[in-house]
RNA sequence: GCGCCUGUAGCUCAGGGGAUAGAGCAUCGGACUUCUAAUCCGAGUGCCGCAGGUUCGAAUCCUGCCAGGCGCGCCA
């Protein structure tokens, strides 16, 4: 069954009549084909073209060997008597296009009602066991505004299918091993030193910025006994508490930007548990390892990889890719059935190496699938933003917290696709006005609540969708209003399924902007008290799908701006 | 040289086999004694990078080319 027809009732009804049709004309010998396609429905882009509409006559055409519109005529006569239908037509080359009765729009709303903030979840991933790992920036320096984007998309991400039926676990990896934590422990050595003696040499690969010199100054003041140490011991501790302390305030920005983790894993328990040798000992057993050039060689291109990579080097120490490969396998054993890590772009050179590992390991090529996201460019006012990470000059995503807020931050980061080179406009996120989408969207939502609260304070109660006049909904605007509320469920589907948050930013800013026309031409409050009733009764639908995308999207949903 | 991403309205981007290609911004003109004007209504805008191919039908799929971004380490 394709996505698409999964969820909506309505279409299934509908796909299943025309099936029957479509097999009505095959027994009555006027259909002559080997076999029937799979039913697909559209919503038209054009109201005219109906509630749904159907190519099966363009398809079946050629097969057939009959005209399209012969034959969708045929299909059309054979459905038009069918209840929920109201009208049938045939047009252009030969679509057939459905207008339903208004009913099935009615029914949306006591769905709403129903599920409220659960509206337009799913079964579809059968609560496959699935982790999603993102973000995972190096912890010896600050978070950039792609490890933001990437945050912002993986949390949005990971809550699309939690709502589809997956049983997500989120992620993040922290590589606390390895050559860039000595270099990271040398540096604020360094600083520390510098703190009595101000000539003291910096390392020249260290690390420039500000936050190491800052960190140094909480290690005067905290560790007491760390004068007492010897220099390896210093180094040591340097490491140890110095990337501890960078993984606590990467958390606390991350939750500050409402993106939180189920867990946090450190690459040290790798090493500690010796999973690395475990990994290379059974790569080895498998056939997929190799000794050249004084180095072991993990045979990936037996995977299709470029060339093999090194596994142990000729000095004994591991690459990054040991370290991962075990990660990988840690994942798998925890009976994680299907991995999704998104990376940067420059990143894109690890996909088939560690879709060779996974596979190596006896799993199946598509139980890791891996997300590249594009990279961010800053702009302010109009042009961009320099950055240099040489001279410690970068805007960190505390820095884009401060200057945009968290919710504009989010649904910018989430506004694009995966594919999409981002352009961020600081001005423009920064701003509180008309050209910024995110407030548009909230305003929709404050909107309503406002008319809520003066229904209540004038006594005035929400009624079930069963106690109103639904009927009364017929004006044009409070029909598209109840179309837009129906895609949901198809909308959060297609988001997950395609790896595509940002079709649910979008969703939540046309269904804000079809509220908005609503607002200003049809009333709620003053109307005749069964128009009343019923217009409060969609509108308070249209909070709770608001508050649903906005939620998905990790963005407030504020009653008043 | 090889790989990944992108090329659509003045700008930022949707649309990823279907009907006359869309939105926001920008530009111009209108709408507040009535539930929030952070709003609404109206107007113009396109060789969908170029050239072939597949198809009843291509912005969409395939091939080649052009342009931009990013990678291609026994760094992570």
């Amino acid at each position: 069954m394709s996505v698409m027809n999964i969820l909506s009732t309505q279409k299934q009804e509908l796909a299943a009549l025309i099936q029957s049709a479509l097999e009505q004309l095959v027994a009555q010998g006027e259909l002559q084909v080997a076999d029937l396609p799979e039913i697909t429905l559209e919503i038209p882009k054009d109201k005219a073209h109906g509630d749904f509409a159907s190519n099966i006559a363009l398809v079946l055409a050629k097969p057939a060997g009959m005209k399209p519109r012969d034959l969708a005529e045929k299909i059309a006569a054979l459905l038009s008597t069918q209840e929920m239908i109201e009208k049938i037509e045939v047009a252009g080359p030969g679509f057939i296009n459905f207008f339903l009765t208004k009913q099935w729009l009615y029914d949306v709303l006591d769905v709403i009602e129903t599920q409220q903030l659960n509206y337009g979840a799913s079964n579809y991933g059968n609560g496959e066991k699935l982790l999603l790992e993102f973000v995972s920036a190096n912890p010896v320096g600050p978070m950039n505004v792609v490890n933001a984007r990437a945050a912002a998309i993986g949390d949005t991400l990971a809550n699309l299918l939690k709502a589809v039926g997956y049983d997500v676990a989120t992620e993040y990896y922290v590589n606390d091993a390895g050559v860039q934590t000595e270099i990271f422990a040398r540096s604020l050595l360094a600083r520390y030193r510098q703190l009595e003696d101000p000539s003291y040499p910096f390392p020249e690969d260290g690390y420039p910025g500000e936050y190491v010199a800052d960190l140094a100054k909480r290690l005067k003041a905290e560790a007491a006994d760390f004068d007492q140490m010897d220099e390896a011991e210093q180094l040591e501790y340097c490491r140890t508490w110095g990337i501890d302390q960078m993984v606590e305030s990467q958390k606390q920005d991350l939750q500050k930007f409402n993106v939180e983790f189920d867990r946090w894993f450190r690459e040290q328990d790798l090493h500690k548990a010796n999973k690395l040798e475990e990994i290379i000992q059974l790569l080895t057993e498998r056939g997929y390892m190799y000794e050249a050039e004084g180095a072991l060689w993990f045979r990936s291109s037996d995977f299709g990889d470029d060339k093999d990579r090194v596994i142990i080097k000729n000095d004994g120490t591991y690459t990054y890719v040991t370290a991962d490969i075990a990660y990988h396998y840690d994942k798998l054993k925890r009976g994680f059935t299907k991995l999704i890590d998104i990376l940067g772009p420059d990143h894109h050179g690890y996909i088939a190496r560690m879709k060779a590992a996974v596979q190596a390991l006896g799993y199946p090529e598509d139980a890791l699938e891996i997300l590249i996201l594009q990279y961010v460019a800053l702009l302010r006012d109009g042009k961009q933003v320099k950055m240099s990470k040489r001279a410690g000059e970068f805007i960190t995503l505390q820095d884009l917290l401060d200057e945009v807020g968290r919710d504009a931050a989010r649904y910018f980061f989430v506004m694009r696709s995966l594919d999409s080179h981002l352009d961020f406009d600081l001005t423009l996120a920064a701003e509180q006005s008309n050209e910024n989408p995110v407030y548009y969207i909230q305003y929709a939502h404050a909107r309503i609540c406002s008319i809520l609260a003066q229904a209540e304070q004038q006594n005035i109660p929400v009624k079930s969708i069963e106690a109103v006049d639904c009927k009364l909904l017929n004006h044009e605007l409070e029909i598209d209003l109840i179309k837009k509320l129906a895609e949901l469920p198809d909308e959060i589907l297609t988001a997950a399924v395609e790896r595509a948050p940002h079709r649910i930013a979008s969703y939540a800013l046309e269904l804000a902007g079809l509220f908005h026309s609503f607002y200003t031409h049809c009333h709620v409050l003053g109307e005749q008290d069964a128009l009343r009733d019923a217009r409060l009764v969609l509108v308070n639908c249209v909070r709770i799908v608001l508050q649903r995308v906005l939620r998905l999207m990790g963005i407030s949903a504020p009653e008043r701006m």
